[in-house]
DNA sequence: ATGGTAGACCTTCTA
């Protein structure tokens, strides 16, 4: 089975370059980050048509996640748990009913800049909650795949230029520590596990020719249970995807775990 | 030192 996991920056102005790269690549499940429509706007006919089961957890303007699967998806869970007063929508859960049942979680972690501010504070509050999360959904002891844009920078083989990015939320040692103490749980990067080459970034952003001049980052992940990992049997990052018309910022990520 | 781009949408915020 494969699992993509994309940041599509809108999914209404990125439905053709969506689709384009649904029938290429023809994941079973695909996880969506920055939809940036409510449920009621995703537009769930043409995946739909394609064979998706169709699960959103929207927002009007900002986040949003959706996920996508050619098997019935259940016990679907909508927002990360851990404070009922957070609105925005970046965490959505659901168990993939495949051969081997497979729990998938579509992520949009907050950026958090500019540092300083009470942004990155939530940012960091966040990720402490999905910590504490995944220690629970680890426990089941699945097949789980925590998919999506971490957005943290997590060494500096990750960047192009990671002097670049010193100042920014995305490389604080703050974030950095939550990425890791998030993979201490026992989760893998299936990153890793493919053996992936240095310079695999899966963002560049549209400004100053960052992607002409290939100043990437690596904040896009797949990360996996021990269950998972075993049947891991490879992984593609899209590089090719960020010079399609009207391309995300970042590019799909695909896993592939054997049925 | 600054600006550069993209999307939602109403004017500025987010990234």
């Amino acid at each position: 089975m494969r699992i993509a996991t994309w940041n599509v920056n809108s999914v209404n102005a990125r439905l053709e370059t969506v689709l384009a790269w649904v029938d290429q690549a023809q994941p079973e499940v695909l996880c969506l980050q920055e939809i940036k429509c409510v449920d009621e706007k995703f537009p769930s006919e043409p995946f739909e048509s394609r064979g998706y089961n169709i699960e959103v957890h929207g927002q009007k303007s900002y986040n949003g996640v959706a996920l996508l699967s050619k098997f019935p998806i259940t016990d679907v869970r909508r927002g990360l748990p851990g404070d009922d007063t957070d609105e925005q929508a970046r965490y959505l859960e659901g168990l993939i009913e495949a051969e081997t049942p497979v729990r998938v979680a579509a992520i949009y972690l907050p950026n958090g800049n500019p540092v300083g501010t009470e942004k990155f504070l939530y940012k960091l509050r966040w990720f402490q909650r999905l910590h504490n999360h995944a220690s629970e959904l680890l426990r089941l002891e699945e097949r789980l795949a925590l998919c999506g844009d971490y957005n943290v920078i997590p060494e500096p083989v990750d960047a192009k230029n990671a002097a670049a990015w010193k100042d920014d939320a995305l490389f604080q040692p703050e974030s950095r520590a939550a990425f890791r103490g998030l993979i201490s749980l026992g989760l893998y990067d299936s990153h890793e596990l493919g053996g992936e080459p240095d310079g695999t970034y899966t963002f560049w952003d549209y400004q100053a020719g960052a992607w002409q001049r290939d100043h990437g980052i690596r904040i896009d992940f797949a990360l996996l249970s021990p269950q998972a990992a075993d049947a891991f049997s490879g992984i593609e990052t899209w590089r090719d995807a960020r010079d399609m018309d009207k391309p995300s910022d970042h590019v799909p990520v695909v896993v592939t775990l054997t049925p």
